[in-house]
DNA sequence: GATGGCCTAATTAGGACTTCCGGTGT
DNA sequence: CACACCGGAAGTCCTAATTAGGCCAT
């Protein structure tokens, strides 16, 4: 049952396969039922009361400082205040980056339950998983996935955490909880323009390497994501130290606060901090220079690659599994698996419930650079006819001129506003294109 | 009254961290 | 000395699966 308060959007144009699903390759991928105006107003970011939120932000900032009674540096000061426009980052864009949705033809009623497609590796749901996350790793580490058993009767077996061949819950965006695991977070940040490469940054997207430029700030987001204003560091370093064990990430040995993720998502986007795919060794010398004019880069698809122009490389060698915290495998990029090519038309999904929706309360307010993102195909969106969709239409609409006041007040669309709009724009571009031609762009597509 | 189906609340198992700790290395 | 890093141990939180019990119809 719809909350009246529920928002519900479902930005599918970065992974719809039209052509299979029978959707009008014409139309941008914007699923939306009822929107509440005035709800819609009072998001972060779009919001005539945007002065209002941020003062109100800025209050709370200053609580928590003076709770925490800690000294608080200027980046960290930032950090915390980049807390403030996290909702968006766990939750559209990680719609989009680990569910697929499943786009009516517009011959269809639009307003019809809105059917989620998510994509899962299990078994049940069909390889198309696989297909979606880019291993960078070939072996997944068996013992671990294996559960206790404990007394009781055997029952089935709740689905584990994705592990290498990355498994993505069924659901686990619409159960209300803040169901976002760390390594989704992390990815998450480091597609967000706001944190990374501020805060986080790729060193080697390719081979999933990653560095915290401020360990503390992002720390202080995983809290605020989870509640625990009382994280660190020391505490998030824990977690993720067990997914070495889970193989979900390895450290880079010998460097510090430098990871690497096993898998990527296929679709990930990577923000850069101007060299686009400098190896590790070369920013040890510039965390200091990822403050943000880091942020506002610009300039063209080079800073944003998407991972499908990643990969040139030939035969990979599969890194070592790590087995004891001394073999820490640091996979070069010409060392990455990839997956075998799956025809597109394998692809299996699962149906998400009608009754649920895809945003949950606890993930509103969020209006995403993802859903501004969209509106990048808006132009497509007016040329809807209102009559046969005026769902769609009016919400294109809505959001339209909601964009088109928020420029005019001159907000930025995130926190570096016109560049980052013309930066969305082009990747925008290349996801529309996307949507207009059925197939995704594969992320190994050179694999033969 | 017996049986079966449906619904709901309670219980339980298990995953994913979180917290704390002692220790090592840089 | 600060910080990053490591991993063990115990705990918390949350969710899904299972169970038990009540209600109703046949």
């Amino acid at each position: 049952m719809l909350q009246q308060s529920e928002l519900i959007f479902d930005f599918a144009s970065d992974h719809v396969n039209l052509s299979q699903l029978g959707g009008h390759p014409d139309y941008p991928a914007v699923i939306v039922e009822q929107v509440p105006h005035p709800h819609l107003l009072s998001y972060a970011g779009l919001a005539c009361e945007q002065s209002q939120i941020e003062e109100d932000h800025q209050q709370l900032l200053k609580v928590e400082l003076c709770e925490s009674g800690e000294e608080e540096t200027m980046e960290t000061l930032v950090a915390a205040d980049s807390l403030l426009n996290m909702d968006c980052s766990d939750t559209l864009s990680l719609e989009q980056h680990y569910s697929q949705t499943f786009l009516p033809s517009l011959g269809d009623v639009i307003t019809a339950p809105v059917t989620q497609v998510t994509v899962s590796a299990e078994g049940i749901v069909g390889p198309v998983g696989q297909s979606q996350w880019h291993s960078l790793h070939t072996e997944k580490p068996a013992a671990q996935l294996q559960s206790k058993k404990r007394g009781r009767k055997p029952r089935h077996r709740r689905a584990e955490s994705p592990t290498p061949d990355i498994t993505v819950k069924k659901d686990k965006y619409n159960k209300g909880g803040n169901t976002l695991y760390l390594w989704q977070f992390l990815m998450e940040l480091l597609q967000d323009r706001q944190v990374c490469p501020r805060y986080i940054k790729w060193t080697n997207p390719h081979a999933g390497i990653f560095k915290l430029v401020n360990s503390k700030a992002v720390a202080k987001l995983w809290g605020k994501h989870k509640n625990k204003p009382d994280m660190n560091y020391e505490t998030m370093g824990r977690a993720l130290r067990y997914y070495y064990q889970r193989g979900i990430l390895n450290k880079v040995e010998g460097q510090r606060l430098v990871y690497q993720f096993t898998s990527l998502p296929k679709d990930m986007i990577y923000i850069t901090d101007g060299d686009g795919t400098k190896e590790e060794d070369d920013d040890d010398h510039d965390d200091n220079s990822c403050n943000d004019e880091g942020v506002s880069d610009d300039s063209d698809d080079s800073t944003i690659s998407s991972s499908d122009q990643s990969v040139e490389d030939g035969v990979s060698h599969p890194p070592q599994k790590k087995t004891s915290p001394s073999s820490t495998v640091r996979a070069p990029a010409t060392q990455r698996t990839r997956p075998a090519p799956r025809p597109s038309g394998q692809r299996d999904t699962v149906l998400r419930p009608a009754s649920t929706s895809l945003i949950q309360e606890q993930h509103l307010p969020i209006v995403s650079a993802e859903m501004l993102r969209t509106l990048q195909n808006l132009e497509k969106v007016q040329s809807l006819q209102p009559t046969g969709h005026a769902s769609v239409f009016k919400t294109a609409q809505l959001l339209g001129s909601l964009y088109e006041r928020q420029a005019a007040a001159g907000v930025a669309v995130d926190s570096e506003g016109a560049p980052e709009t013309q930066d969305k724009k082009s990747h925008g571009g290349q996801k529309a294109s996307q949507v207009e031609t059925p197939q995704l762009v594969p992320l190994i597509s050179s694999d033969q």
